[in-house]
DNA sequence: TCCTCGAATGTGACCGGTAACATACGCCTG
DNA sequence: CAGGCGTATGTTACCGGTCACATTCGAGGA
């Protein structure tokens, strides 16, 4: 910048001002500096701009895994917003299990003197409260698709409970009276919160709910599904469709299905979640909840965004709806079935 | 930092050995400062060191699209390497037609200083190059998946014509000699690659090449699938086995061979490239083949580290293989279909 | 006993910008 | 024509560390 300003034959400080677009400079004095600008090559230091205004114009997210499509989708959502608003994105990814790990990767984000931070894990998390506190006092917090209760922190996340609710009332509007599900493990509150829906759904139609319709997976994954739909079969009480609390677990219900030699939507039709990339693209396309990710990662920017300099007090719920996906799955139960 | 010293009633230069653990300080010094760090929650600034010693331990990296699975996996190996070696990463989408904006960007990351910089664009880059030259004085660059010349940029692959020669290789060995294949577009560099490969396996076994057993997708997808199977079959050559050159394509062919009455792989053997998530829960099982994105991405961010400080000149092509995977959508050949 | 040397610590400059204030100059106004 | 004011620019300190070098002090050797 010294240089810039020598070949110039300015102070260093008309240079800055220029490079900032300030407009109490000569128009001459402005064409001079940008021309010494670009016969140096001469690239302006963001770090040295941070130290001096203490903004990095970085935004640090943590995920669990990125490789999976749901939190992908979150950071393609953040990423972008962010760069709408001139900001980058860190991203780290933090084991399941590796909670030091994750405080570790904290402590390295805040001293790197990030603007903002997402924190994108479902699962509750058992220590780290503390962390989180601090950290809410230097930057602005933002959680996805998590039940922390730290004061301060925004959270943001999918509707879980009316996504499990439309899912539901789809198979009952389409006439399905006897409806199980398969819901994920029910230690994750999105688990909790879809059976809810569910329930909820039964409920005002005037359904019974059937501890035997219930099945829970151990995970998300498709042998879970496999596993719960077998469950359910081998239950004894009769259904004519399935919700299934993810596409994975669809996927693997249907399998069991099909083995059984049920089809799928003639004898029992299925619901899934998610909205997998290959959803619209399996035998049957199935009929889905998507979750708006990108949303989600993009909203969780924003707010840190406005909440720069804002009042830290207010923390909020922020639900995105969950539209239900329809595709081929879903059919009004047979006759046959209906008899049954 | 200048708190810290004066609580413990030393100098900042005293603070700063402490935190970078330099061994010339006197043990109760040492504790006396550790103290004082602790109760005033002193977090060292990043920044204010990258000023000094122009090292941010920031790398960033660029892709086309993230969702996709396939860059996930490469970030993902790319975000665990760099943190192995203390780096941050930033990462940043541009889309494959915003040329301009991938220039701006690369400039804001210029100006944060990073330590390096990963690219995967996947294809060829019209314009940029200049830029890319440019960028490469200043900063170590790797490519991932591209075909770049520019000297002094190392580029990271998967040997797409291995894979091709392996997957066809397969089919080969399993009895099947009328072997179909349907690419990605062919101004993809990868698709041209593994067209080779799939060339150079009917080479090596002495069977001849049928351009009516060759269809080329508009894209990767797999409606392009469904279309070229089509295509295949109404070129009224016979053929037992297809290579389609990715697993969304295998796909959609999968069901275009079923609705025409073919089993899979009973009458026709398939396999795919990428293994998504889904290829082992199709029905059948995808054999397919998997890219190591992950240590691509890795090996990558290896060799920016490696670099560092390191002769320019050399600048190499590092191409990893990808391995078969095998599962149960490749079978003998039919005897009928022999027959015919 | 004096000098030397190493260990422990302090001092000041510097990295590359920004912020606040100072200065120089031309113009308008009373 | 002097005072005041706005515009264009320069000066200096500062952000929070690191680096090179200076300083202090006690121990050991000549």
């Amino acid at each position: 910048m010294r240089d810039v300003a020598r070949r110039a034959g300015v102070s260093h400080q008309t240079v800055s001002r220029v490079i900032n677009g300030e407009d109490t400079v000569a128009p001459a004095t402005r064409d001079r500096v940008r021309r010494a600008i670009r016969e140096l090559e001469y690239v302006p230091s963001a770090i040295a701009r941070s130290l001096s205004s203490d903004r990095t114009h970085t935004l640090g997210m943590v995920t669990t895994d990125i490789s999976d499509h749901f939190f992908a989708e979150a950071v393609v959502g953040a990423e972008a917003e962010a760069r709408k608003h001139g900001l980058f994105l860190i991203i780290g990814t933090v084991e399941e299990a590796a909670s030091d790990d994750e405080g570790a990767y904290l402590r390295l984000m805040l001293e790197q003197r990030i603007d903002g931070l997402v924190i994108a894990r479902p699962r509750r998390r058992v220590a780290g409260d503390a962390l989180l506190r601090r950290l809410t006092e230097r930057v602005p917090v933002v959680e996805i698709a998590s039940d922390v209760a730290v004061p301060s922190v925004e959270v943001v996340d999918v509707d879980n409970r009316q996504g499990g609710l439309d899912a539901t009332n789809l198979l009952i509007e389409r006439g399905h009276r006897a409806i199980a599900t398969v819901t994920g493990p029910l230690d994750w509150p999105s688990a909790q919160a879809r059976l809810e829906g569910y329930r909820e759904s039964l409920r005002r139609a005037k359904l019974a709910e059937t501890a035997s319709l219930i099945a829970s997976g151990k995970d998300w994954g498709l042998e879970s599904g496999e596993h719960g739909a077998t469950r359910l079969l081998d239950g004894g009480k009769r259904f004519t469709a399935v919700f299934a609390q993810s596409d994975l677990l669809a996927l693997g219900a249907i399998a069991c299905l099909r083995r059984r030699g049920l089809r799928v939507p003639e004898d029992v039709s299925v619901v899934g979640y998610d909205d997998i990339p290959v959803a619209a693209f399996v035998d049957p396309p199935l009929t889905t909840v998507r979750q708006p990710m990108r949303e989600v990662g993009a909203l969780a920017v924003r707010l840190i965004v406005e909440r720069t300099g804002r009042d830290r007090a207010a923390a909020h719920r922020h639900l995105l709806r969950a539209p239900v996906i329809e595709r081929k799955s879903v059919a009004p139960p047979a006759v046959t079935a209906l008899r049954a």
